[in-house]
DNA sequence: TTTAATCCGGATGTTATATGTCCGCAATAG
DNA sequence: CTATTGCGGACATATAACATCCGGATTAAA
């Protein structure tokens, strides 16, 4: 039961991308940099972003990924679902329908409690990573930060935008 | 982010020792039977499931699990955590702590906002799961359960326990 | 118009995990 | 004793995760 590492790579890039201003972005290879993180596998996780309709890309010189919209209207369920896809943890395969005290007047047109169970823990997952924005990440990152890590930022972010 | 095929073999295979008498139990190889299940694999996720309390085994003849207290008192939680371990799914391998813009007035006592809101969700993940007793799920079943399928389980549990 | 930057998608290789089997040992009932 | 059963480790295979690279398309800027 373990997480795509992708998940944590994207979720901490768009929560760069989230403090910048509205409309501006950064090509994959600077949110690979920003934490050390391997430059190709990091493109290839922001492209699956770029599909989900989590981020934008701008192709060519001085192009790169920006937020989709809002960090307000980002939420951490929506970086999960692209890099992870939207299927459940828990896979059903029915194995109740198999074995020798199967009868034929059994009704499988019901989910098993098993499976629904597994189902609503799941959804209570997704609804706490769907209530988490962006923003918020973002709001609440700025409040520690120091001056020193701002002006780091700052200066880093100068050399990247221009 | 998948759940091993184990939580949903044992989860079953718990089931139905929760419907049997207390103290009674079953070989592995009838929990596998029981669900045309892989004999030797259901073996190692029962031992698994000894090992993190769950049921109890009985070695030799005429042995095999049971559960280790009342099915009222164990959760799907309990299963998943014996199965899966109780390492959380989201892993984070702060990489806040690395990059050109970290400075020597960061402060990362704190776990991450990123970190801290993947560890709630799965708080009420868990949460979830630890409210679904094995009792709760051997009522349901039983509820929607006809005279057939009682009257197989009968004939094959007859045939097991003796 | 050329050049450099950048994303895209696919091919490919490597490593880790999940799945599944088997065996020898220990325990135990009959 | 012998058959049954669980235990733990070794082993094998399949699937997924991790990671890189490349050719093609797009675009800003020299």
């Amino acid at each position: 039961m373990k997480m795509s590492e992708g998940v944590e790579w994207t979720a901490h890039a768009c929560a760069l991308l989230a403090a910048l201003p509205l409309g501006v972005g950064l090509p994959a290879n600077a949110l690979a940099e920003f934490h050390s993180l391997a430059p190709a596998y990091m493109a290839k996780h922001m492209q699956a972003l770029a599909r989900g309709g989590v981020v934008e890309s701008v192709r060519g010189a001085g192009g790169g990924y920006r937020l989709a919209r809002s960090g307000a209207d980002i939420s951490l369920w929506d970086i999960v679902e692209a890099i992870e896809g939207e299927e459940p943890a828990f896979r059903c395969s029915e194995i109740r329908q198999q074995g020798p005290c199967v009868t034929p007047q059994d009704d499988f047109r019901r989910p098993c409690e098993i499976h629904a169970a597994f189902g609503k823990a799941e959804m209570a997952w997704r609804a706490h990573l769907k209530s988490v924005s962006l923003a918020d990440i973002a709001s609440k990152v700025a409040r520690k930060s120091t001056p020193q890590k701002r002006a780091a930022i700052a200066v880093w972010l100068q050399e990247k935008l221009s």
